[in-house]
RNA sequence: CGGGACGUAGCUCAGCUUGGUAGAGCACCUGCUUUGGGAGCAGGGGGUCGCAUGUUCAAAUCGUGUCGUCCCGACCA
């Protein structure tokens, strides 16, 4: 018998089921589950706090990853002179319709219009030019924490949002090599952060040209299936080369007093992440948090008749102090105007990992019930050993969440030969495709045009090696990743 | 930015075709009874019908515009 009531049938009032209409179920949840708001304007949302603290906890842990590795945080201006964006030919190119721009302050026009940062290199390699003059001022490691804009057409909660919170890592490097060293090393820190922390698989890999970022020599990438089989791009790494220090005149005298320019990376996640967790892990009862970043780890729901109650609440206050102690993040929900029933479905549909059941019988046997989030199932325990067993089945949890999400991705994840073989696969199952991919834009295009894919990127581990390009039948230069994506 | 749909109570929606006192369920407040999978009864509060404008004696209802959301396309973290 498992927590669950036998009945499989719409449990939660209000969410459509994925199976029905994904789209609808995602803003469902994210509604019911209190994560956002829609705001006045257009694209915008209010991050509510049980929505903002899973971005604190994952803000909390990439930070100290960063600090590890040698990093600081500072922080840049979020208006950026027009000019600057001119001195980069791509990234202009790349970033002009979708900047807004401020042209008018105080009642004067402005002599030069302001964007509105959608990303940090050209006001961040400006001021690196000016704080770097010698190798020994390298390598230079700088985090920001931010909002960016990017005035998108089409928008969506977290995943897509005009204005966007994220952090982007800029530096500066002696050498490509070293440059090249600092990209690989935090697109790993996403890998790892992505299977530790948010328990979801990842493909690492290279993006092609078409798909890289506007200015760099190389993007990385590190690409999540949600559950509907869409990607989403969940970090980025870049090198940069010598383009942003050429355009920005950062240079340096090296050991032989030769000028050189600088090598510069950046790196960045975003609040996009936080769609990502409930894509991938969410069912029809509404979130699935992994424990990691869950704001509430444990919820405690005492119950039984009012003789008993005080009694119960009791031993829930103690049981909730160890817990608390133990560093766990819980919380205990002693309303009496509410019944049990209507908690469980609640804190189901809020994601929170696990469930803490104490009432009279257990008192009685000194046991209290444990019921997991993913699975679903019950665990009575001693009380003597809560602590130890809560922790235990939080890293069970996380375990579970990733072995699901991996299991999923794989089953939805295959190699082909030819691109009708990809359309009849999206159609009937939908998820990533591995082919050969001849290098040419036409071929990389057409894919797109027929199936709606893109690359997503080029993995440096694909289970297989393809030969031949999946369109037009050459030789393959590359095996890329194909995939819808968000 | 094109094509489609939708904006009425905190939420889900009915009412609109055929203009005439703004409704239901859930949520909320009060009281009593309840409490191991969304409790029951009784009473109560709450809406300038997204906004603007036009037609009309009269507009939630008809017309126009605008803003927002969702879906589908073109562009993107």
């Amino acid at each position: 018998m498992g927590g669950y009531m036998s009945n499989e049938k719409q449990f939660v009032k209000e969410i459509t089921p994925q199976g029905e209409d994904f789209s609808r179920w995602y803003i469902d949840v994210i509604k019911k589950a209190d994560l956002m708001s829609y705001s006045p304007v257009r694209g915008c949302i209010v991050f509510k706090p049980d929505g903002y603290e899973i971005w604190e906890n994952i803000q909390r842990e990439l930070d100290s990853k960063f600090k590890e590795t040698g990093h600081r945080n500072a922080y840049f201006p979020l208006f950026i002179p027009e000019s600057f964006f001119q001195k980069e030919k791509e990234h202009v190119e790349g970033f002009n319709p979708e900047l807004p721009w401020v042209t008018e302050a105080g009642g004067e026009k402005l002599e030069e219009r302001l964007a509105i940062r959608p990303t940090s290199e050209t006001m961040i390699g400006h001021m690196y030019s000016e704080w770097i003059n010698s190798y020994r001022d390298l390598p230079l490691l700088i985090n920001q924490w931010a909002n960016v804009v990017r005035w998108e057409k089409r928008t969506l909660p977290f995943l897509r949002t005009t204005e966007f919170l994220w952090q982007e890592g800029h530096t500066a490097h002696e050498d490509e090599q070293d440059a090249r060293r600092e990209t690989m090393q935090m697109l790993d820190v996403y890998r790892q952060f992505a299977e530790d922390f948010l328990a979801i698989p990842v493909i690492v890999g290279q993006k092609t040209p078409s798909e890289k970022f506007a200015g760099a020599i190389d993007t990385f990438s590190i690409e999540a299936m949600m559950k509907d089989g869409k990607a989403v791009q969940a970090g980025t790494s870049h090198y940069l080369g010598t383009n942003f220090a050429v355009a920005f005149d950062i240079k340096f005298l090296d050991r032989e007093n030769q000028h050189q320019f600088a090598h510069t990376t950046s790196w960045g996640v975003s609040t996009r992440l936080i769609g990502a967790l409930i894509m991938v892990h969410g069912d029809d009862r509404g979130l699935v948090l992994p424990p990691k970043v869950a704001p509430t780890q444990v919820i405690m729901i005492p119950i039984g008749p009012p003789k008993t109650r005080e009694q119960v609440i009791g031993r829930v206050d103690e049981l909730f102090a160890d817990l608390k102690k133990a560093g766990v993040r819980v919380k205990v929900d002693d309303r009496a105007d509410q019944s049990p029933g209507w908690k469980f479905n609640e804190y189901e549909m809020r994601g929170i990992p696990i469930r803490v059941e104490l009432g009279p019988r257990d008192m009685e046997n000194g046991v209290v019930v444990l019921v997991s989030r993913v699975s679903g199932e019950k665990k009575i325990v001693q009380q003597a050993d809560f602590v130890q067993e809560v922790q235990n089945l939080l890293a069970e949890i996380h375990q579970q969440m990733y072995d699901k999400a991996k299991q999923f991705r794989d089953e939805h994840y295959i190699a082909v030969d030819t691109i009708d073989e990809f359309k009849t696969f999206l159609e009937t199952k939908r998820g990533f495709a591995l082919a050969g991919w001849c290098g040419s834009n036409a071929c990389e295009s057409q894919v797109k045009e027929e199936t709606g894919a893109t690359s997503r990127n080029i993995p440096f581990t694909p289970s297989e090696t393809k030969s031949t390009c999946l369109v037009c039948g050459d030789p393959s230069m590359h095996t890329v990743v194909f995939g819808r994506s968000y």
